[in-house]
DNA sequence: TATGGAAATGAAAATCATTTTCATTTGTGC
DNA sequence: GCACAAATGAAAATGATTTTCATTTCCATA
């Protein structure tokens, strides 16, 4: 299994927000990094894996990675300009762990996302 | 350009909720309906353009629709077998309307969906 | 009822992000 | 130095989506 690659973490702090998988690769080439795509690739997922990034899906559907505090969220974003807001979600985990309860199953996680309009769009 | 196509529509009523493209072609072909993949593509294009129709992406970045306005439930999804159980989701309505509110967004929708392991597995 | 063009259709090819395969390289403990 | 596990990356495979392009269906009008 890879391990977080620093080089990656560190493309990611200079990006300062978000970027794909393809992005971070095109970045590292340009600056006379070596790196496979593959390595890319394998590297931020285990860096989502340990939380040390979030992903998202632009609207076209390609994932983006971003540096992020580790702590469990939710996103509230932009159907116009993907802005995107972290937000608490409480009560979601309160319902999460009533209806697994009701349910019966066990070793339950959730997602839960708001999408919209931004004051701006 | 093609207009929005009422066999497609039809399927996302039966749907009940969302479901990918890819999906709504092979319900059709389970039906019998002789459609191809790519009007299936350009139907619920077009059904998003003339907002018929809400696109999301699943985590896995593959495009779900859903037509506007129609019932709104959530789902217990089992990690194991891919059981689903329709949840009330009353908790998340409020949640989600109460930080769009708190962070001016408009037009908003939700998905919620909770995953885990079903007493059988 | 023909007929001509516009819109709709779909099969197959192209595209593009992502994953898998697999052979090679690197690192680490002994 | 040696063996073995982990990491790496090139190339192939995958899978959703889009594009191409030739064909078919509609529909208005002659």
């Amino acid at each position: 299994m890879s391990r977080s690659n620093p080089r990656v973490v560190s493309v990611l702090e200079r990006a300062g927000g978000f970027a794909s998988a393809q992005e971070v690769y095109r970045l590292m080439q340009r600056e006379g990094e070596s790196i496979g795509l593959t390595t890319v690739y394998r590297s931020l997922q285990s860096l989502v894996n340990d939380k040390f990034v979030d992903v998202l899906r632009r609207e076209d559907g390609e994932a983006i990675y971003r540096l992020c505090g580790g702590a469990h969220h939710h996103h509230l974003v932009c159907k116009g300009c993907g802005e995107t807001v972290e937000i608490e979600g409480g009560a979601i985990e309160k319902w999460a762990k009533t209806m697994a309860q009701e349910f019966g199953f066990r070793d339950v996680g959730h997602t839960a996302e708001i999408f919209g309009l931004c004051p701006k769009c």
